[in-house]
DNA sequence: CTGAAAGCGCTTACAG
DNA sequence: CTGAAAGCGCTTACAG
């Protein structure tokens, strides 16, 4: 109250430099020479008075922001992927960049109102951006880091986790388990239909790679009803064994719960592999085996491509690891 | 490439105004008379030429940035709060503020590296803040709005759900549903310790209070192992229906899977009731009842309150809604 | 309404 | 190392 904040003025004065010096210690910069006694006082000096230097001023004068903008698409933020946010939030720290999330709600379309109000240093998306968007990111001449989880028409995805990567684990994992008949099982997510379709899409493409007869899939609401009935549809033209890969492990927990109700056995005549080994997954019963991804490796890739479009060494080259991997519980140990 | 950004002299000239009319017009200062055939011609130049202003010179100029900065503690952001969060950034939207989150790893004990980066209008805290943070809130002179759900030794939660609220809720549902021996379970959530451990003392407290004899309440890992060891525990002295009240919906899961292993019919022995109302909740089998809260109310309620503290009318008083609900489903209905 | 001006707090080239 | 200075782009009193 009364004391307005503190300047570089003010930490010069009181550690008696001029205000340059202040700037250059403060700054880390280590291409001005600076006595160590000196840099030590200042330092002290600028704690003890509690200086937060101003990032406006800072970065009006800089011309750039020190604010990795997550632009975060209207999907849900669950277990693996808050596990990446973290983790690139963790390493771009690194470079005295701080991650900040806009979620929730449409800036889809709107980015431009955004952008006027928070000046970062680069912007990281997760699916292209609308024209409009695009436009208003160049006009304010903000960089962008796209880290597309997902195909688009026309885009590939430019991350290491493609929704086929995930979906042929779980085809594999269930060929491996010995369920010959496949399905795929999707509940109607509206935020991230998506995800969804494109899963689906390579549920089919994987398929017929891997020489899969009769492969269907079916897109339901979230209930067990509806699972119910589509699982008994699943099972009035054939009696052999069928191995469901589930688009998350709710759903997967859904087509439990509908094989309980329906008497069908897990996992002898009904295989399960949910999508996103949450801790859902454990707690089911039976244990739903599950897909886990391996996220340290993909935010080292997207911190590594903010770091080099900003002008930092983006450090050296990460050993990329096994992305995907089937974590095996009891749902899925095979046909009687 | 190759064009800076325009700034407010580039609108002016093209539109041919001064630069204070292009400010004045773009900020809708309603105070300022600028006759409308004017106002419209900066408005479209403005748009038409993709003016972005710079929000660093503006956080300078008027000394305070346009960001609400939410500081998520080291929670687990799921269903509900994530609602509330994004609630919030609805409603703040109106002030034309922009409401960003800084989320997962220690943001506490550095608050001061994170506002020398991020001008903002104020911050938004979840848990009481470290003194060393405190004080580098004060020194940035960036307002704090405080969002308490737990109460912390001494300082009492300040939004409308409390702990004591939720577990009010089960309890009393159990109840109702005629279940006269209680126990409260909650399993090891090391980002949820303050929440388990306010719980377990609300549920002693109520059904003191209920005049409820020999409740129990245990905290054990999340598996469905320990879960079954603590539910069998809890049976052999008794035999009497137990109505369980679970810290989440993933408990109530594990309790569900841990009684069909153990053959106790749920909900004739067993009834128990989850704590968040997660999509869990209405696929599992039997369908788990849970607890619903009000997090309209309780955004409304934060939102005004940072209309307050930045100057604004904070709109008209809202109807304090019932806050806490249960949501009825098979899995406590009751005993035989 | 306009136009010229001040000033927010910083970083950085520049002459000593 | 210092000290004086410029300038980032904006908002806002101020005199016309």
């Amino acid at each position: 109250m009364g004391s307005t904040a503190l300047t570089v003025s003010d930490v010069a004065k009181e550690a008696g430099v001029s205000r340059a010096t202040v700037s250059y210690v403060l700054n880390g910069r280590r291409d001005v020479r600076v006595s160590e006694p000196t840099r030590q006082r200042v330092m002290d000096t600028a704690r003890r008075m509690g200086y937060v230097g101003s990032p406006a001023a800072r970065a009006l004068r800089s011309g750039r922001g020190d604010v990795v903008l997550l632009l975060i698409p209207d999907w849900e933020v669950s277990g693996q992927l808050e596990l990446l946010l973290e983790e690139i939030g963790r390493l771009v720290a690194a470079y005295e960049l701080v991650c900040l999330r806009y979620e929730g709600e449409h800036w889809q379309g709107s980015l431009h109102k955004l952008l006027s109000r928070i000046s970062c240093a680069c912007v990281v998306t997760f699916d292209p951006l609308s024209p409009d968007d695009a436009h208003a990111l160049e006009s304010a001449g903000v960089p962008e880091v796209s880290a597309r989880l997902l195909d688009h028409p026309g885009i590939p995805h430019n991350t290491t986790i493609g929704q086929d990567t995930i979906v042929a684990a779980q085809v594999d994992h269930l060929l491996e388990q010995g369920y010959t008949r496949l399905a795929y099982l999707v509940t109607e997510e509206p935020r991230g239909r998506a995800f969804t379709t494109a899963r689906i899409r390579a549920f089919h493409d994987i398929c017929t790679a891997r020489g899969v007869k009769g492969a269907v899939s079916t897109t339901i609401s979230s209930s067990v009803d509806g699972i119910s009935k589509t699982v008994q549809a699943w099972f009035t033209n054939s009696d052999e064994p069928l191995g469901i890969a589930a688009w998350n492990d709710l759903a997967a927990l859904g087509i439990i719960s509908a094989a309980a109700a329906l008497k069908i056995a897990v996992p002898q005549r009904l295989g399960v592999v949910g999508g996103d080994n949450s801790p859902v997954a454990a707690l089911a019963r039976p244990p739903i085996s599950s897909v886990k991804f391996n996220l340290t490796s993909e935010a080292q890739q997207i911190a590594a491509r903010i770091a080099g479009i900003l002008g930092h060494d983006p450090g050296n080259g990460t050993p990329a690891h096994a992305a995907v991997e089937v974590i095996f519980r009891l749902s899925s140990a095979g046909p009687a």
